[in-house]
DNA sequence: AGAGCTGATAGATGACATCTATGACCATGT
DNA sequence: ACATGGTCATAGATGTCATCTATCAGCTCT
């Protein structure tokens, strides 16, 4: 059965005249006559009625139109959601973005984005690392905002923005007085993240695994290790993009010496086929963010 | 667009696998390629990314799918009832049956009908004959049991049984007395139906327009006319179906010497294509009513 | 009886879905 | 490192089948 001949039943049984029904659907009327044959001898049912000047559609063809309409019509509202999501800067765009990244980048591109690309339905997804790259993997993600290089070759990516580490230390801490801070100097009683979290590496990385303090603590989230550090239990580097969070829960920050920082990049699959999707979030993210690393 | 594609489409989609898929279809996988291919163009929409070793749906499919799985599914719906609708001898049957014999006739036949075509919806509409041929003409009827010959040759017909007239006299009637009557008899005091019933024309055709008798009263309907004739006001001619009605109410029947009587035929459109509906139903009413001229 | 409709039929044509064979690509394992 | 086996895409040949034009057959109305 074809959708061609349903539309040759529908109008033929709206016509009641096959001539006139041929004109509507653009053949010929004896293209008409044969399909609809046809149509009969497939469905086993005699759908019109063929008299002298007349042609009425059967009882058996009034129960079967309807199945008919519905298949043509939903054909055709399948046609027009095409036409609607053609535009790949346009529907869902499911992007993730780390922990320690989300509630101080998000705040900062939403509007920007929002305007940008406005029929573009932003949908964040916040986890650590790993498993965006395992969602991405699984088509869950469309993207991901990631501060390490991506993984492997079936994933591309591109680079955003640098956010500088900065020192965090209580108030009271000795290195406070210095303008400028080395990570080395950090290591005696540096707190990082638990485990999963890219910045928790990146930070032993830098600074160095110097004691065991941080041992008996656990801070899942950056706010928490944020509160840690402020009450005194020890140092860290938070990101840039956090340090407005950092100075109201009542840190010093200071520079590093070093300008070290993390890489902020967009990963995507290799084959993604809404690239442009991806390019203009990318545009409009590291538009916003221009400048930052200078300026932090 | 055709039903085809959409098959194909929701094979790939839900193997995720252009070979698993191809094989469920039971085409090559070159052929879903190509075809799923010309469905992206005719979209405008990627339905697939396809990955070294993965095809996963896109969004867009995603959005799409619920379409072309409602066309395919309104499709197999339509040739599931039309292997339903392929037996002649089942779904509706409108049958019109004139208003003098529709009374007498469904009960004794209702029965029989039912159980030699379990399958067939018997929907008796009572009108007068005119109005019925407009109908069957109009295919608002697919048959009617008539009392007059067919009058068009777009219309075929055939004699069901013989109806005898008995002659319908107040008890206390002077012909009362005979065991016969003749038509002639009657006409001085004959009473029939309003206009438009084919008995009025009958009754006439018979007895002759006697008197002016009726002229003051209106019997529309059968029954009524019964009840003038059990009152006194005259007399007239009852199909021998209504025997039973008109002793009810009352009535002397007396045979006429003549023995005639009124031929009920079945009335179809020539091109009706349930031919065997209405054989069968011509059948099973003829078979009820066989012997019932002699008989009545 | 003929004119003018109707839908059905016949034969030619062309579009296109399908096939087989093959290519390009990628992952995996020896 | 290279071969192997899997993926989907591509190319060219083939055959089916929808479509066309021309015509027929039947009916209606003048």
């Amino acid at each position: 059965m074809n959708l061609r001949d349903l539309r040759y039943l529908l109008a033929v049984a709206e016509h009641e005249h096959f001539g006139h029904a041929a004109r509507a659907c653009g053949v010929s009327q004896p293209t008409l006559s044969v399909q609809l044959r046809k149509l009969e001898e497939l469905l086993g049912v005699l759908l019109f009625e063929r008299g002298g000047k007349t042609v009425k559609p059967t009882l058996a063809c009034e129960r079967l139109i309807g199945h008919a309409r519905a298949a043509v019509a939903e054909a055709e509202a399948m046609l027009a959601t095409a036409r609607l999501l053609r535009d790949p800067l346009s529907g869902r765009f499911r992007l993730g973005i780390i922990p320690t990244l989300a509630p101080y980048l998000l705040p900062l591109v939403f509007a920007p984005l929002g305007a940008a690309l406005p029929a573009l339905q932003l949908e964040p997804w916040e986890d650590q690392t790993q498993a965006l790259l395992d969602r991405l993997r699984t088509h869950s993600l469309d993207a991901a905002l990631l501060a390490t290089e991506s993984d492997g070759q079936d994933l591309a990516s591109r680079v955003l923005f640098v956010e500088p580490f900065l020192a965090a230390l209580p108030p009271d801490h000795r290195l406070a007085g210095h303008s400028e801070v080395r990570e080395e100097d950090l290591a005696d009683d540096i707190l990082v993240l638990s485990d999963g979290h890219c910045l928790r590496n990146q930070t032993l990385a830098a600074c160095g695994d110097g004691g065991a303090l941080g041992g008996a603590l656990r801070a899942a989230s950056l706010p928490t290790l944020l509160n840690m550090v402020a009450a005194g239990y020890g140092t860290t580097l938070v990101p840039g993009l956090a340090a407005g969070a950092a100075e109201d829960a009542g840190i010093a920050l200071r520079p590093l010496v070093s300008r070290a920082g993390r890489t902020i990049r967009i990963v995507w699959r290799q084959n993604f086929p809404r690239q442009k999707a991806v390019d203009a979030v990318g545009d409009v993210i590291a538009g916003r963010l221009r400048g930052f690393a200078e300026a932090g």
